[in-house]
RNA sequence: GGGCGGCUAGCUCAGUUGGUUAGAGCGCCACAUUGACAUUGUGGAGGUCACAAGUUCGAAUCUUGUGUCGCCCACCA
């Protein structure tokens, strides 16, 4: 593109496309194609969006400080790996196209049947992964596509299953007959965190099982006490002490004979309700604990079809839970056995992605033990005491630390995780039956008549073991070897327990080694409300017209500055839009240096040849700031690396130094423009890779910015005088701008100063005329009489004549304040000053500051008051 | 019931081990319109850092308590 044909306004949509497929022709999103020697690696998985529609804000989140990180650490030379893939989230995306089946054409999955469901699964799977891979092109995701992973294909089916081997092996996995949550709405079991509470108006009863029993009880579900087996009390409750360890027999209650042993447990309240607690240890998982301490019978009164089965009696046998609640409680009526009612709010638990409510029943499933012993590295350990140790020890270090406390809080309270579902999509429990016999393998056992569990595993079980079986696990490929443990694991805060537990869980145990060395938790999106964005509230913003409108460098600045780990973000379009200036204003800085400088071409460092004051300051701060960058993304401080970054591009190169090489023109400004240029694009890219890599162009057609070493000076220019001097320099400019825009002088009209005093002016007049608008500028030692407005900067006095202008009212006014407020000050540093502890225990330099400062305010205080001197006079 | 977090300018939020007179972006007010950029420039106003007590020479920052909003976990049967 010739020079003169840059366009005044940078388009996003006019480059972005092309410039992802050029970075993906390149081949350089692979590690392997990457140039040069790299010896340090980083490896990030990307956390696999659920195939279950589209992405969201909080994907692209992730995308963009997933994206930062690995475009950072490509050009800090690391062999950089950013893995792909995406997740079959098998009950999510199961109950999306049952109900997506359910709406269109009336079906269940049953009428379908399994091979015909399972082919509807894949084709909304496939769809749907094709516009989440497209998606992330649009963010300018540099992800590695060759290597691409999905949770169901056939590397990570063969990886969980040789999982699951090892862990049955090892006793880890078992198989048992125990109370699970059973959704009867999705026909499945669900673990414990897909469970979701509501909060629903309710009756609690109070009642005895027969006017023979001595202990009442209270329930919000009369009918599941025909599955009672006893009543729990506290031990030390004397009311009902004497009852302890007696059986009553032959109870008739509602219909059937129930028998009702009465136990002791710590964990029975004695404050609440009755303090007797009536145990049904097939219906709810506390009190099937209790059961199990106390040996007690397990009576199974609801079936999995949500119904009362026929073990609960005539009386309500058949019947929804629903209805046999009515008839316990008119049988309870009519035998007056109700001693009181009182309307309550009860929490019900429900299933996250059906909705259907959960009925606790034992049944057979699959399980992990998380508190089998075994033996690791000659010390015996649990797969809880594994997951707990990886954080404890710092092998991984999660930020923000906080989310730390949350994560024990968890493990401490880790119980058995039920890992069947009985569900069609997903992987295929790899245990095959024969009569009495069981075979577990990575494939099916030779000879006749086995048949394959028909269950699926939860999918966190596949997701648990994600980064190392995206590199290849169970064999030990070169992959596994050199990004294995992967740097990062970057994610949301909300799935902390759901997944990054359980990946820390299974990895340590399968591996020896953990996931990842650094959690970074990022917050949720937001929308204007405060509302969390998701599926089920259908007030999702879809990132790409955020990209269509402002392009994705804007939509990923937006993303990323003013927001920190683990806090949450409201999303304003108007947010997106400032960054869309801010990408423009760097295209424009750009275009204005391609233009004016003689010939575009890289600088070397020995190149730079600072001579004015403007030079050495420049680029002594550019120095500082490289630092300070570089600093905060190794500390992944990206927010504050992006502010920095902002503050100089706009603040100081683009408002200062290019207003200055405007007036000073030649070789050695041309160099540094360029200098800082190159260098401000490299900063960019991780944040704005679009943008950036399209101005790059007209710097190196040749080498992508992509691959471009980050670049770090190795002595850096740090002059700190030069800093100081220009400090100067800019707070004269700015006072005499300030001077003209209190008096309403166009911009245009030029004025006349007359400063008083040795000032850092004297050495850069036409800095201060072309950036001042002044005409004369006028060194002197002695207050000039006549009609002058004045400031004050420092020691220095300034003149500038401005006839007819000074409104004498308002200028003693504000000098009045500014004396008040300069006396004030004074004052208290004069305090601080007198107090010899603290001038004994305060560092030297706070002290000298302090010293300076004062001195400083009482100069200024003699010059306010000679001002306002003069302005009385006149 | 247990735990965690927020409360800083009109709005959205930074503030890294306590240290000069607390910051940014947006918004607002005034002025400016052909030479990089109006997706702009220049200048300005605006804050008892939720409240109270304490520690300290010094607190937005540490301690304790209170208020308020929010999140997570538990589930009282």
């Amino acid at each position: 593109m010739p020079k003169q044909d840059i366009p005044k306004a940078y388009e996003a949509r006019d480059y972005e496309d092309d410039i992802y497929a050029t970075w993906e022709k390149s081949g350089f999103f692979n590690p392997d194609n990457l140039p040069g020697e790299r010896k340090e690696t980083f490896s990030i998985v990307l956390p696999p969006p659920n195939v279950t529609g589209t992405l969201h804000m909080g994907h692209a989140v992730m995308l963009a400080i997933e994206d930062i990180m690995v475009r950072f650490n490509r050009m800090r030379w690391r062999k950089t790996l950013w893995l792909p893939g995406t997740d079959h989230a098998a009950i999510a995306t199961s109950t999306k196209v049952e109900t997506i089946l359910y709406k269109t054409e009336g079906k269940t999955r049953h009428d379908l049947g399994r091979e015909e469901f399972l082919h509807r699964v894949e084709k909304f799977a496939q769809d749907s992964h094709d516009t989440i891979v497209n998606q992330c092109r649009k963010m300018g995701a540099s992800l590695d596509w060759s290597r691409e992973a999905y949770t169901l294909d056939a590397a990570r089916n063969m990886a969980v299953n040789a999982a699951f081997k090892k862990m049955y092996d090892d006793g880890l996995i078992y198989r048992g007959y125990r109370v699970v949550n059973w959704d009867p709405l999705g026909q499945t079991t669900i673990s414990d965190i897909e469970i979701v509470y509501k909060e629903v108006e309710a009756t609690l009863y109070t009642f005895r099982y027969s006017k023979d029993f001595p202990i009442s009880i209270s329930s919000t579900r009369p009918e599941t006490k025909v599955g009672d087996t006893a009543v729990a009390v506290h031990p030390e409750d004397e009311r009902y002490k004497s009852f302890i360890g007696k059986t009553f027999e032959n109870i008739s209650f509602a219909g059937t004979m129930i028998s009702i042993k009465v136990v002791a447990d710590d964990s029975v309240d004695p404050t609440f309700g009755t303090g007797a607690l009536g145990v049904t240890p097939a219906h709810s998982l506390i009190d099937a604990d209790i059961a199990k301490r106390h040996g007690l019978a397990m009576k199974q009164v609801i079936g999995e079809d949500g119904n009362m089965t026929e073990a609960a009696g005539p009386l309500v046998a058949g019947k929804t839970t629903k209805q046999a609640r009515e008839t316990v409680v008119d049988w309870l009526r009519q035998e007056g056995l109700i001693e009181e009612e009182e309307k309550t709010i009860q929490n019900l638990a429900t299933a996250e992605r059906s909705g259907g409510v959960i009925e606790p029943m034992p049944m057979l499933q699959w399980f992990i033990d998380v508190t089998k012993e075994f033996e690791r590295d000659g010390k015996t350990v649990t797969i809880k005491s594994l997951t707990q140790t990886a954080v404890r020890s710092g092998a991984i270090k999660i930020i923000p630390e906080r989310f730390e406390k949350g994560y024990f809080q968890w493990v401490d309270n880790l119980r058995d995780w039920c890992i069947s579902r009985q569900l069609w999509y997903g992987h295929r429990i790899p245990a095959w039956y024969r009569h009495e016999e069981i075979f577990i393998g990575t494939q099916p056992p030779e000879g006749e008549g086995w048949q394959q569990d028909s269950d699926t595993l939860d999918t966190w079980f596949s997701t648990g073991i994600w980064t190392c079986s995206t590199l290849g696990w169970p064999e030990q490929t070169s992959d596994l070897s050199t990004y294995h443990p992967t740097s990062v694991l970057e994610t949301g805060y909300d799935i902390l327990t759901f997944w990054v537990v359980r990946m820390v869980m299974m990895t340590t145990y399968l591996l020896n080694e953990v996931p990842f060395k650094t959690v970074y938790l990022h917050g949720l999106v937001r929308d204007e409300l405060g509302r969390k964005m998701s599926k089920s509230l259908d007030n999702i913003i879809n990132p790409l017209d955020m990209i269509a409108s402002y392009g994705a460098d804007a939509t990923r600045l937006s993303l990323v500055i003013g927001s920190t780990p683990g806090n949450d973000t409201k999303l304003s379009v108007a947010k997106v839009a400032g960054y869309r200036n801010f990408t423009n204003k760097l295209w424009n800085i750009s275009r204005f240096v391609l233009m004016s400088v003689g010939e575009v071409r890289h600088i070397a460092e020995s190149e730079l040849q600072p001579q004015t004051l403007a030079d050495r300051w420049i680029l002594s701060q550019f120095h500082l700031l490289q630092r300070e960058i570089t600093d905060h993304l190794e500390a992944y401080e990206f927010s504050q690396a992006g502010e920095k970054l902002r503050d100089f591009t706009w603040n100081q190169f683009a408002d200062w130094y290019l207003e200055i090489a405007k007036i000073q023109k030649g070789s050695t400004t041309d160099h540094i423009l360029l200098y800082l240029l190159e260098r401000l694009l490299a900063y960019w890219h991780p944040f704005m890779p679009f943008v950036t890599e399209t101005i790059w162009k007209q710097i190196d057609p040749e080498q992508l910015l992509m691959v471009h070493e980050w670049p770090l000076s190795p002595e850096p220019l740090i002059d700190l005088h030069a800093q100081r001097l220009f400090v100067q320099l800019q707070e004269s400019i700015v006072a005499i701008r300030n001077i003209r825009s209190q008096h309403g002088v166009a911009p245009k009209q030029k004025i006349n100063v007359i400063v008083v005093g040795q000032t850092t002016m004297q050495e850069h007049p036409e800095v201060v005329r072309a950036l001042a608008g002044v005409e004369s500028l006028v060194f002197q030692n002695e207050i000039p009489s006549g009609e002058y407005t004045s400031s004050v900067v420092g020691e220095i006095q300034l003149f500038v004549s401005l006839e007819g202008l000074v409104d004498k009212e308002q200028e003693h006014l504000k000098l009045t304040k500014e004396r008040e407020s300069t006396w004030k000050y004074a004052q208290s540093l004069e305090q601080k000053l007198a107090n010899q502890e603290f001038v004994s225990k305060a560092p030297e330099q706070v002290v000298a500051s302090m010293r300076a400062n004062h001195a400083e305010a009482l100069k200024k205080l003699t010059l306010i008051d000679s001002q306002l001197n003069s302005v009385a006079r006149s």
